[in-house]
DNA sequence: TATTGTTAGATTGTCGACAATCTGCTTGTC
DNA sequence: GACAAGCAGATTGTCGACAATCTAACAATA
């Protein structure tokens, strides 16, 4: 008899739900960054008593995406160029911890489940749709992380992965032009088939610093508009 | 006219409240890993209503201490031995990486805290009070996390630093027995005020594998339980 | 005029009640 | 006796209403 192994059954509280349709809307940009999220509107859009949806906000402020102050309101966190490199750091110094465990553990599912995740990026690539482009750039490079077999390293990923996801979709929202080059995976993707991991580690650096310098000047021209009002 | 900064107010809300008791209370074992909250009944004990109790238990969901399965409750984590074992080596990789961001913005006052901290710790030792030695200690390490200044980084390790102070506290309560020996932060202390660098980021490695061994005993113990249910 | 009180409106925080779901027991059937 | 169906109690999820608090505009006062 063949084993299968069944996923978790889907979620059907409210609260799940609104959970996830308010963090795609913040982490597309639909919702901008500092923006009031006013709970009688938007309970009464999603046709949902305050409850569940209160609960929902509760939970994205823990996740680090909203922030909340009492009686004042529940507002979506600014970007500010420091939280961009602060976030950025973070990201290297864990990539190479997540590459180290991954390492050896590599095996031939891992190497299907990376040319997979690959072909999604080149895909939404070719599509133009660049909201998925993110996400599913950001999802080939959280692989190292599922594999790395360490609850704790993943969920510190899934938390930054949030913000991440955020910062490039409003940097494309904002120069509205397609994202970087088409073949910027490809080595990445090499290196991680290879046999030096001192070159994997050193490559997740250099490539993530790519698209670094584009992110930042994104956030300075976000620090000026803020320091005028 | 004297320079006077206001920290923000303290938080009037039953909600922040409610976080606070929960988890001190998880934090220092009164409550076990895997017991479930009945909402009922502590929000009676409380004098308050299930809505910001649930807001509440929804906050520390997210910051990792609970766990929760819809319409069957939610519960304390269950402590793994693997759980332990990830906090700690994710650690390490933090803990070398806040010591090397603070190292250049180390001065006066960086040692007058690390001072007044690692006091905090000897008295609390003197005064055989176990729960607040595991604080002080924790506040001990957190300090160069504070310096580094990097939010995200200081976010990851205050998450981190709920897990760990639960698992020294379960720890702690199992042998029933003092901590570690009075000394053991002395080293670490001088090392962040020397000149080498690379010689603390090994030490606080060293140092923190002290106390693993013991920590891996008793998350051994929690296994062997846990498989004869 | 500048500052301080007051008030109305809007919004968040909290409450008590009801609906949906789960669990364990009982009942009935073979 | 084994097993499925169904019922009762307990618990979680959701709702609508009320209380507490904030904001901004306006009035009062020096």
């Amino acid at each position: 008899m063949a084993k299968l192994d069944f996923g978790p059954i889907a979620d059907t509280t409210r609260r799940a739900e609104i959970v996830a349709l308010l963090r795609r809307a913040i982490l597309t940009g639909q919702l901008e960054p500092g923006q009031k999220l006013n709970e009688l509107r938007i309970s009464e859009q999603m046709r949902v008593s305050r409850a569940p949806l209160r609960e929902a906000m509760r939970e994205l402020v823990q996740e680090g995406i909203l922030t909340s102050i009492p009686y004042a309101g529940t507002f979506v966190i600014d970007v500010t160029a420091k939280d961009i490199i602060d976030a950025y750091s973070l990201n290297k110094v864990l990539d190479e911890f997540a590459i180290e465990l991954t390492w050896p553990q590599r095996d031939q599912r891992f190497f299907d489940e990376l040319d997979r995740r690959h072909e999604a990026v080149k895909q939404a690539t070719r599509a133009v749709d660049t909201t998925r482009q993110i996400e599913t750039a950001l999802q080939l490079h959280g692989l190292v992380y599922e594999w790395a077999d360490n609850s704790v390293l993943l969920e510190t990923w899934q938390r930054l992965t949030s913000r991440l996801q955020m910062y490039f979709a409003l940097h494309q929202r904002a120069l509205n032009e397609p994202v970087p080059a088409e073949g910027v995976h490809e080595t990445y993707v090499a290196l991680l088939k290879g046999a030096d991991l001192r070159a994997a580690q050193h490559h997740a650096r250099e490539h993530i610093d790519v698209d670094f310098e584009e992110l930042l000047a994104y956030a300075r021209g976000l620090e000026k508009r803020a320091s005028k009002n």
